[in-house]
DNA sequence: ATATGTCGTGAGACCGGTCTCTTTATATAT
DNA sequence: ATATATAAAGAGACCGGTCTCACGACATAT
C-alpha cells in the first residue's frame, strides 16, 4: 500500500538540518528545546521534521544527556494484586513527575531479582524500587548504591543498606488483627504465610529474612504472649505457596490437639487458598474457624461471609514510594529514612467468637 | 561507609583496557562476547573488568547495534486481572527469547495510548504489543508500522492495519454464554459492558469501536435473534465503569417492563460490579437473576453461588502474543494474521431457570 | 626464498543525540 | 567612526559501546 520502502534508517537531527538548510547544532535545538533559535528558522526547522516524521531517539538522548528518564521497579510477583496496584501508585507519582516504569518479575527468587536489577541498572535507569526476596543477602544493592542510583526498598526494609523504604506498619496491622481475634475470645489462633519453609519449626523470630514477614509474626507472637496463651511460636507456619500445599498445611494444623480457631493470612493469595481449603473441608467461617487476611482484595467482599481484611493502603505505599524516589534523583537532600504507611482493620464477617 | 566518594562516572570499556592495557577494541570484544581473542588477554580483561566493577551500559550498546532488547506493551489497564495475566504471558514468551518487557498503560484512552506508543517508540523498542483503545482512529499505530517497528495488536484486532492481532474468539464465546442461557430458558437477557456510553442507544452494532465488545455484541444479538427474542439490540447497554454506574445501568434494566433475568458481563470487573449491585438490590444468584461473566477471575469461584464464566485462557494469549512478536522482529516472514485463542465455557453456580 | 593465508590486535569511524566553544551579524555605547 | 555587548547560528567534541578495516606476526604452500 504504502510505497515507502520497507523501514530505511530512521529520520535523525542531521536530516532535518539538510531539509530545513541549518547545521545540525541549530536543528537539534529546536528539535531538542533548548538554547536560543529565532521564530523564523524555528518554523522551518518544524515544517521540515514535521514532513520528514521526525522521531527523537530517547537512546542517543540518553546517553548525552545521562539521563534516561525512566525508573526501575522490581517486584516479586506482578499478577498479585498487591504489587499491581503498588506498580499503579508509582507509576502515577512517576508519570506525574515526568518518568516512566520499567518493570521487572523477580518471582521472588533472589538471582532472579538480582540479574533484573542488574539489566535495569545497565539500561541505566535513573533510579529504582525494589521488593528485595530476602532481607540478607543483599550484594547487588550494595552494588546499586556504589553505581550510583538512587534506590526505594518496598513493603520490606534493610536497616544495614542505609536506604529509603516505603513499608506497612506490619507489626502494628498483625497486632490489631491479633487483639480483634484475642478479644472476640480466641485461644488458639495460628498465622499463615506463603514463604518456603526454610527447613522445619521456626525457633527465632528474628532469623526471618523477609522484614514484613517478620515484623507481623513478631506482632502476633507478641499479641499472644501478652494474652498468656502458650506455644505462640509454634502457631506460625509457613509454605502456603500453592492450592495443594496450603490444603495440607491447614488440615494439618486443624488436626491438632487443640486447633486453632482463628487464622490469620499474610497476604490477598494466602487468604484466597485458606478460603477454598476450609470450603472444601466442609468449614463455615467464622462458625467452625474464624479468618483475617491481609490486604482487601477484591474477592473479600463479595464471599459469604465477606472477609474482615487489613487494608495496608497500598496504592498510597506505591505512590510515596515513586515520589520518595524522585525526590532522590532530584537530589533533594533527605536522610534515608524507613516510611511507614499505616494500615486499618476492615471489619466485615468473617471472625466471631469460637465454639459459637 | 563506604569510602567510594559519591558515585563518579561509570566504569567503560576504555577504562578497563586501560587497567589490562590492551586496546578498547579487544577489551570491547572479550567484554561484548564477540570476535577473536587469545585466552591469554581475555583472563587479563575480565580481571580488570571485575576489578573495576565494569557494567556495560545498555544504551550505548543498543544505539550502536540499533536493538534495545526491549518490547513495549501497552495495556488499557495493568490493574485489570486480564491485563495482568496477559503480561506475565507475554513476558514469559520475552525472557525465553532474551528480550525484556516495558509496560505503558493506556487507560483505555486513545490519547495517553498515542502518547505512550510514541514514547516506547522513542525508547527504540526492538516491537510493540498494544490493546488499542479504540479501532479508529489508528493514525498512531500506522506510524508505528511505518517506523519499521514490529506491531502486535492484542485482545482487539484492526484488519485495516494488516498487521497481526491475537484475540479470543470473542463471537464464540458469546454465542457460547449465550446460548446456554437461552437454553436454560431464558427469554429476557442483557449484555453489560465498562465501554463508555457513546451517545444513547445502539443502533449499529458495526459502530462499535473496539472489535472483541463489537464480536461479543453480534455474538449476543445473533443468539437472541436465532432464538426469536424480541428487542435484541435493546438489551446491549454500555457505561458500567464505576460500581456507582453499574448500580444504575442494572437498576434501570431490572425497572424495565420485561426484565432481563439472565445478564453477561463482558469482563471480570463488570462482573463484579453486577454481582455487588445484585447483591445490593437483594436480589439472589441465579434465583432471581442468572449471570455469566468474560474472564475466569480468582473471585468467581468463590462467591456464593460461584459465577459460571467464560474462560479466555490470557495467559496463552499473552504468551502467543509475544511469541508473535519475537517472530516479527527475528523476521521470520510470516503473513499478518489474525490469530484467535479458543475459550471455554465454565459452568458453575450463577445459572438456572428463570421464575425458580 | 617468496607468496599466500590465518590469527590476534590496534586505530578509528559510527550510532544520534547534547552541549561547549567559536564565529558572524546586528544593536548600542563612546 | 570605532569599540563593545548581545543574539543567533555553525563546527565539532563527546557519551560508551560496536564493528570495519588495516596491520604485523607467524605458519604453510610453492
Amino acid at each position: 500500500m504504502e510505497d515507502s520502502a520497507a523501514s530505511k534508517r530512521s529520520v535523525t537531527v542531521a536530516d532535518v538540518a539538510k531539509a530545513a538548510k541549518v547545521s545540525k547544532a541549530t536543528a537539534a535545538r529546536v528539535l531538542g528545546g533548548y538554547g536560543v533559535v529565532s521564530d523564523e528558522i524555528k518554523d522551518r526547522v518544524m515544517a521540515a521534521a514535521a514532513a520528514l516524521e521526525y522521531r527523537p531517539n530517547e537512546l542517543a538522548r540518553s546517553m548525552s544527556t545521562g539521563r534516561s528518564g525512566i525508573i526501575g521497579v522490581v517486584v516479586g510477583d506482578i499478577e498479585n494484586a498487591f504489587f499491581s496496584l503498588a506498580v499503579r501508585g508509582i507509576s502515577d507519582a512517576a508519570r506525574l513527575a515526568g518518568y516512566n516504569v520499567i518493570i521487572a518479575n523477580s518471582g521472588e527468587k533472589l538471582d532472579a531479582e538480582k540479574s533484573a536489577v542488574d539489566l535495569l541498572i545497565g539500561k541505566r535507569v535513573d533510579g529504582l524500587i525494589v521488593t528485595p526476596a530476602r532481607c540478607d543477602g543483599m550484594g547487588h544493592l550494595q552494588d546499586v548504591r556504589r553505581a550510583g542510583v538512587p534506590l526505594v526498598l518496598f513493603d520490606r526494609s534493610i536497616p544495614e543498606l542505609g536506604v529509603d523504604a516505603v513499608t506497612g506498619d506490619d507489626r502494628d496491622a498483625a497486632i490489631t488483627a491479633t487483639r480483634y481475634m484475642v478479644d472476640q475470645g480466641h485461644r488458639h489462633l495460628a498465622y499463615v504465610s506463603a514463604m518456603d519453609d526454610e527447613g522445619g519449626g521456626l525457633i527465632d523470630t528474628g532469623r526471618i529474612s523477609n522484614s514484613a514477614v517478620r515484623e507481623r509474626v513478631e506482632g502476633f507472637v507478641s499479641v499472644l504472649k501478652e494474652a498468656g496463651l502458650p506455644h505462640p511460636l509454634h502457631s506460625v507456619r509457613f509454605g502456603a505457596t500453592d492450592q495443594q500445599q496450603t490444603d495440607s498445611v491447614v488440615r494439618r494444623l486443624l488436626s491438632e490437639a487443640s486447633p486453632p480457631t482463628a487464622l490469620l493470612a499474610s497476604d490477598s493469595l494466602v487468604g484466597l487458598r485458606i478460603f477454598r481449603s476450609l470450603q472444601s473441608l466442609g468449614l463455615s467461617i467464622p462458625r467452625d474457624v474464624s479468618m483475617i487476611s491481609f490486604l482487601d482484595a477484591d474477592w473479600t467482599s463479595v464471599t459469604v461471609p465477606p472477609i474482615t481484611v487489613i487494608d495496608q493502603h497500598v496504592y498510597d505505599m506505591g505512590k510515596l514510594a515513586g515520589e520518595r524516589l524522585v525526590a532522590r534523583i532530584e537530589r533533594t537532600p533527605l536522610a534515608a529514612e524507613r516510611l511507614r504507611v499505616g494500615t486499618s482493620l476492615v471489619v466485615r464477617g468473617s471472625v466471631a467468637a469460637p465454639g459459637g
